[in-house]
DNA sequence: CTGAAAGCGCTAACAA
DNA sequence: TTGTTAGCGCTTTCAG
């Protein structure tokens, strides 16, 4: 840094106001020091600037499972938001548990300058405490004092029990995840507001977890469901197909997430697209990258919508209003 | 860290020994300021430890996609690994892109112990340019001044291959990635020296540029082939679904990579299994983490085996031995 | 708007 | 085996 201030003819600490602060720079000054910066190659030395009380340019992202293809895809959109301001990420998993993202927040805490948490189970209190005074960013879970971002998750259910509805559907599921998840709370809630359909909760959100949950699904004869996200019901799809069932004509089923394997299953999945892209861009902008900038609002909501890649009325019965073949 | 000097009676500098080469510290000594330590609860400050020159605790993992479900259990390794070295991991996507691969190592490299490369497909020189002193670890690629885990390419062609001749196949097409890839040239190679192997080079690895091999396929009278990955696999498989075939029957299609969708599909995918977490194991094991170390074996190529989900023996033809029904 | 000077918390010679 | 002493490269008051 002394070599750009020699080389621009400025004392040192211009130089660092230059990168910190360029609006209380001359103009003239500022495209002295830059042009020095460039010629000379300079990059300012990440811990020095850490020690010295600044930003650390790195945020961390926590996911449960990174190779669960919903995080995986919602940790590309972060890394690339990240990215575009300039940040680098550091990333772990923390594998569901709440014990693991404690220890994962403190561990991480004094080395980022903002921590995002997807679907963390945790609680709020202990997280805020393993953070100190590390900035909090929760992705699919809403919270009083710590900035959010979400996914509608009442929406979901609606647009998924419409969907079936108007294909003509009256036996209808819906399937939520572990009751430790904010998303299950949420469904559970939504699917209760609309009556009328059967309830399977706490569900394993996976492949497998799909699969285990057919047997409910024929006791109750149902005829359409909608899984917690498209792991689940592609199990499910597979697992009814296994046993006979033609999908969709003797089970409907929705996903949720939209995930690259959903349009990959054969038959496709019709399911609820959440816009991760979106998501993870929404959660990097969320974080107050200026200490002390006013919040920006901080409980973001996003919408989501259907897709739909296989529909069909119910077997022994014509739907009363048909949107499509 | 004066704190715990005090507390425990020794020099500050005593406390940086008992942190970085406890073994020249007297036991007692020890045992004295670790219970300091603990009492208050004492973290290293990263930022501080970085600019005075040692460990950053951070090593560097680039992934071509991060939504790659290859690339994302790859991730999740070597983050496990990273993590039970008690170093975290910061990551970045490339996009397949040399210029970026160049551009982030540049970016990262100043504030990292070591980066591990995966699949990386610029110049070994310019990387290595580009990392300067940092420590650059290749995954899935071959190279001469850079330590590398790989996995063995010219077995999977040839357990692939085997494959299908033993169940009785006569037309096998052996289908490459883009030719700026590694693991592209080694799979041509041995596709070649095994002779009377229909071989299709430079395809797009995805799921979309597996649909658009079939054609080709068809028209060279393949019922055999030999995918580059699972995703392509997956595309092949679908697209000849979609056109009427009967897989396994009229086509028999094998991957690679063993990614969790290969379970899922319906016809499940018999694919060559890399060993994942053993790859990301063994890349950060590469790692010199005492920079004078004298260096571990720095080419390390792993095994794979053949998951067999889905056997038959072409149409036309009884096969000479067959395996299994 | 810019220069001067004081550390941030740690590692690594060097001395004892 | 431990204490002493310099910085590492930067941000940030405080003057001017």
């Amino acid at each position: 840094m002394s070599d750009v201030a020699h080389r621009s003819g400025v004392h040192q600490a211009t130089v660092s106001r230059v990168l910190n602060r360029p609006e209380v720079v001359k103009t003239e000054t500022l495209r002295r020091v830059h042009k020095a910066i460039e010629e000379l190659e300079y990059a300012p030395h990440t811990g020095a600037r850490h020690l010295a009380g600044g930003r650390t340019g790195v945020i961390a992202a926590f996911v449960p499972d990174l190779a669960n293809p919903f995080f995986a895809a919602l940790l590309k959109a972060i890394q690339a938001a990240a990215h575009n301001m300039g940040s680098r990420v550091m990333v772990a998993d923390t594998q569901f548990d709440a014990a693991t993202e404690i220890e994962i927040v403190k561990k991480f805490a004094a080395s980022v300058d903002a921590a995002v948490l997807c679907s963390p189970v945790a609680s709020t209190a202990g997280l805020l405490a393993a953070a100190g005074s590390t900035q909090l960013v929760f992705v699919n879970r809403a919270a009083v004092r710590v900035p959010s971002v979400v996914v509608d998750q009442a929406e979901i259910v609606n647009l998924a029990v419409d969907h079936h509805r108007q294909l003509g559907h009256r036996h209808i599921a819906v399937v939520t995840g572990p009751s430790s998840y904010w998303s299950s709370a949420q469904r559970l809630r939504a699917a209760q507001r609309l009556g009328a359909v059967h309830v399977i909760d706490n569900a394993d959100p996976t492949f497998e977890g799909g699969a285990k949950v057919l047997g409910s699904l024929l006791d109750a004869d149902i005829t359409a469901v909608v899984a917690f996200n498209d792991l689940m019901a592609l199990g499910i799809l597979r697992a009814a197909v296994d046993h006979g069932l033609s999908v969709p004509d003797d089970l409907s089923v929705v996903g949720s997430d939209n995930i690259e394997m959903a349009a990959m299953s054969s038959p496709a999945l019709t399911t609820v697209a959440a816009p991760i892209d979106e998501l993870g861009q929404t959660a990097v902008s969320l974080i107050n990258w200026q200490t002390s900038a006013k919040k920006s609002r901080s409980r973001v909501s996003l919408p989501t919508r259907l897709i739909d890649r296989n529909s069909t009325a119910p077997r022994t019965q014509r739907p009363a209003q048909q949107t499509r073949g």
